[in-house]
DNA sequence: ATCCCACGTGACAGCGCTGTCACGACAGTC
DNA sequence: GACTGTCGTGACAGCGCTGTCACGTGGGAT
């Protein structure tokens, strides 16, 4: 910055004023210090800056992993929108349960950002306190957090939607698979189970445990044992919901691997509208990240300047559904479900 | 610190030298410190400490997206092993052209990180030239550039790989489908091409311009016109070979809303092995974004901290061919390619 | 007993900025 | 013509650390 000022012919504390862009510098010297500015190839060192202002331009997230449609999507608008701002993207990837808890004993965030997104964890209370102290605004993504700045979708009604429309299809056995990660169950895993017990309860069904089963996209062992389960049933299933979208065209692959067609069999519907479901035909439920992350990210950069904003409001997000060639109505029924005997 | 210092009875000096993990410091005293900054819950200013040192602890990668498969599995590889080195992720995200100027213009990472990974674009000399006096290690990955560290897949190996199983199925009109993003061509378009064009040419098969047809996965109009060009053909296709799994996959659905078989009338071959590419029991040349996330990060690490190590150095990693349902044996010519004219 | 050296610790300057205050120049007011 | 206020600029301290140097202590070699 020395540098900057001397080719321009001014102080230091100019130079400073005006890649600021404050206003009180002439429009003759600041045209001047732009130049030598950008002759010098110079860039505010963010370090030396923040350590003055307390402010380190720097917005951090936390995430269970890059590797998703959902973060892929909410990350890909958030980084741009920051850019834009000004302001640096700084990603925590927390893969598994021991990264989690070193997290949140070092908190590393801490004085390195000026506000945190923690993206899609179930926290537990413990975990919530240790980022209430943490100094800056912290906003929670794709859950919910009582009393703190929350943007998530509908996920109740979501999935409330999705069973209804199974059930306006004739269905009566209704599975659910919800899915897991490293990391544990997500928030949304809870709600989606949620609407789909409000679904079968306003339908007058009664909840049967049976009917849940968890499973995960990329575990195939899994997934088989997972179906065959079900199809073990004294009732099997007619139709399924998946939490996730990923998951339901997982099921679609091993049910129709074992001859067991969808959706003249069994129904299959998903959670997303992942790109995967627009290939595989796949009736689900729509949620935009890309809004999701737009909107956390205003209201991060909105906290941060405003620390008198409110930080208990809440941005609740809409679904749709979308229903697509992956459920029918109910057959009626046949005789031999015996197929699911045959797995592999 | 001053306060940890007070704390714990000892200089600010000794706090630092004891969180810094500098050996000369008495186990006792080590210990009295440690306990002080856990119960005032202490973390170092990284950006008062970058003031002194030079080193910022961040490394930055700008990429084209995050919304892909390819950088999800890459960054999440990636992010665990910086945190591991106690180092920050930084992330640009640069979804079209105007960012891109923007970024090269005033290149925000300078001063802002100790090293940067440049992820999939192909760069213009201007910009790889801008690059080197960043002032730090700049490393390449998923593209080759002369003479600096770079991190790709052999590209060209796989597109041969890929067309060569293709030829080997007695196949000899084979259409070859690039893919583009907003920031244009990447540099596996560009390679896969040449390793296809190659295969053809060891074949003693002529090239034909009209078999190369630009597509994208997200773009259904610009498929069906695509596909509908190949399928017009005097000579149509009998297989097609994706840049990508997801625009394989895309094309296979289209495809077969079209009533045309896969594999029975055209065979179609991807290259990533996506998971995707799994539930479509797509035939697929296989990568590792995971291998290349993580021989990227060390090997910023290795050039971060040993400023005297070889720059140029290229690490090339191996693709292997996946052969699943989608290809199979060239079928008898049939007479009627005439439903490519009655595409919707 | 004397010297030397290794070891653990404290004092202090300074990294590159920003915020505050002071100052001079100039225009407007009575 | 003296006073007041506004505007643009410079001087300077200090943000929270780290690197360097100096210092005191104790054990081993001579």
């Amino acid at each position: 910055m020395a540098d900057v000022a001397e080719r321009a012919g001014v102080s230091p504390s100019t130079v400073s004023r005006t890649l600021r862009g404050l206003p009180t510098v002439s429009p003759e010297v600041r045209a001047r210090v732009e130049q030598a500015a950008r002759e010098l190839n110079f860039a505010v060192s963010r370090q030396a800056a923040s350590l003055v202002t307390g402010k380190t331009g720097v917005v951090a997230v936390l995430v269970p992993t890059l590797n998703s449609w959902f973060m892929g999507s909410a990350l890909s608008s958030l980084g741009p929108l920051l850019r834009a701002a000004g302001r640096e993207l700084n990603v925590y990837v927390i893969p598994d349960m021991t990264e989690r808890i070193a997290f949140f004993e070092r908190l590393p965030a801490r004085r390195n950002a000026d506000a945190l997104l923690v993206f899609g964890f179930d926290l537990t209370t413990e975990e919530t306190a240790r980022l209430d102290d943490l100094g800056m605004p912290v906003i929670y993504v794709s859950q919910h957090a009582e009393g703190r700045p929350s943007v998530y979708v509908d996920d109740v009604a979501g999935a409330l939607k999705a069973t209804r429309h199974l059930l306006n299809l004739g269905h009566r056995r209704i599975a659910f698979a919800p899915t897991t990660g490293a990391t544990g169950f997500s928030f949304s895993s809870r709600e989606r189970l949620l609407g789909y017990q409000q679904a079968l309860t306003e339908a007058g069904i009664p909840l049967d445990d049976e009917l849940v089963v968890t499973m995960a996209a990329d575990d195939t062992r899994g997934l088989i044992t997972g179906i065959g389960q079900l199809l073990s049933l004294r009732e099997p299933p007619t139709a399924l919901f998946a939490e996730q979208d990923e998951l339901a065209v997982a099921v679609i692959h091993t049910l129709r691997r074992t001859g067991i067609q969808v959706p003249d069999r069994m129904s299959v519907i998903g959670f997303d509208d992942h790109q995967v479901a627009q290939w595989f035909d796949l009736s689900t439920v729509a949620q935009s990240p890309t809004d999701m992350g737009r909107l956390a990210g205003e209201l991060a950069l909105r906290l941060i300047d405003d620390t008198a904003a409110d930080h208990t409001r809440h941005i609740i997000l809409p679904t749709q559904l979308i229903p697509r060639a992956t459920t029918a109505p109910r057959a009626t029924p046949q005789p031999d479900e015996g197929t699911a005997e045959t797995l592999p």
